[in-house]
DNA sequence: TTGCTCCTCACGTCACGTGAGGTGGC
DNA sequence: TTGCTCCTCACGTCACGTGAGGTGGC
């Protein structure tokens, strides 16, 4: 006699506890095949075993439910499997930044100092192909991978003449809420061409200059928070405060070498008197 | 002039934000150098940098806030290596995880069904050596190779005769609430020697046979769930309900074979007619 | 009938993020 | 003085877990 099971026989065929199960019925990802009206007590199909499984697997994974959702509901093979994919490659990301985040780490723990040195400059008025975004602080440096590849390839499209190296714009909303508009901008000299259609996200923009204290950090940019520390403390020192948004220039960065500890990196620091 | 930094400063030197610092702060991980009595503004001296980068860091390898005040409380260098340390290796442990997950749901995918062979058996009573916890449905493979390889060294220690595959014996509430007293154990004849005080975990038990149903479930131990669910399902076509904790009987393990696609565990599913 | 299973709230978890509404400092 | 920075609540987030208190089913 084929028949429906209980919530308790459901949860030790599938391994999915009881409350989650409620959960799920709740939120409507895996509905019970049947609920008593008086009782209110779930029945599920065996046959429902298989979402559950796919569920289980996907959250095991940290899959958000709503992805979760689309990947249940999915029709077509293909959209479940590019859903699927999506998140494998996240957590690739995510794996990737977790082995930088490690090696810093140990980088911080054995040699706690930096010494940097401090310099003033001008920076001056500059003309750029830009690309504009609004960035979690945690996902700035793949952003910006992405970012300055399209702008290379939009200055090649556009026949630009580069007039220095790339840089980012960074307003203080990015430190403080952890979250802000970033700007990636490569300064040109000359456009050729107009900027091709296919190039949505990048414009031609002026990318004002001023007074800064500079400081060049050395290696991985998940190390770069021990550049500003010192930079940020020396200006202090100075009796000098950041106004506004941080500016930081690539000077050798991953389009030249593929080793991290070679890029070299000016931080650009504002300066008013006080 | 050297001084203070407000929280606003103080977040653009560590890339901690606004909001975290002032929790911080509130839990007593961070605590300002000085807070204004009228105004209750917060200063930092700069030098509080280096706990932040400290912080920041293994905040961003997901450590817990508690073990973070461990780590930055620590006055020996001693201990807070080893608290790191542990950290790295449950990281380790949950990308191994993670893998398992990945290959399971491939499997899953790629080949949905499953057949299986269902047979009726009458276990035995069984003295063992067991080890017994409460533990976590996640965290099951990873306690039962450590309290399999403990058991092992017991046996050679207490010079007993195998009488059997090992098992494990899983109460319901395993399934249902995620996690549940769990036992370990190893089936022996006799007994020549103590055990010795080493194993304090390891004890001498009898573990009750009785009639169950039975398959075998070839492959990784991530995918248990799917022999679960056809076991479960023939048993709830025949009528049966499952009755106290399943038992499963571990004939090829990870003792034998490092090919997790040569495991073969039988699934033993307690039987009363209903 | 007993005790086990199931039910529904209401609230907790964890480490902050999101506003609202207001005040202090330069 | 203006506007920017900072402050403190109170509540939200995410995917469930933890009880409390009660009812249904065999």
């Amino acid at each position: 006699v084929s028949s429906t099971l209980s919530i308790g026989e459901f949860s030790k065929l599938t391994h999915l506890s009881v409350k989650a199960l409620r959960h799920y019925h709740e939120i409507g990802l895996l509905v019970p095949a049947d609920v008593d009206t008086g009782s209110r007590y779930r029945r599920y199909d065996p046959a429902q075993a298989r979402d559950a499984q796919l569920i289980r697997r996907l959250r095991a994974l940290d899959m958000p439910i709503e992805m979760v959702r689309t990947v249940v509901n999915a029709t077509d093979g293909e959209q479940r499997s590019a859903t699927i994919a999506a998140h494998l490659r996240a957590m690739e990301d995510e794996l990737e930044r977790t082995r930088d985040v490690v090696a810093s780490l140990r980088a911080l723990i054995e040699q706690p100092l930096l010494d940097i040195e401090v310099e003033r400059r001008s920076l001056p008025d500059v003309t750029a192909l830009v690309i504009s975004a609004n960035v979690r602080h945690d996902h700035l440096e793949r952003w910006g991978g992405a970012a300055f590849e399209e702008l290379g390839a939009a200055v090649v499209a556009s026949r630009a003449d580069v007039a220095g190296p790339g840089g980012g714009v960074f307003p203080t909303a990015l430190f403080e809420e952890d979250r802000g508009r970033v700007t990636a901008y490569v300064p040109v000299s000359a456009v050729q061409d107009t900027i091709p259609r296919d190039f949505a996200r990048v414009a031609l923009a002026d990318i004002a200059g001023g007074e800064v204290l500079v400081a060049t950090h050395a290696g991985p940019y998940t190390d770069l928070d021990r550049t500003y520390a010192a930079l940020g403390a020396a200006a202090n020192e100075m009796g000098i405060a950041a106004d506004g948004p941080i500016r930081e220039l690539y000077i050798v960065g991953p389009d030249v070498t593929d080793d991290p500890l070679r890029y070299r990196t000016e931080v650009c620091w504002p300066v008013v008197e006080s």
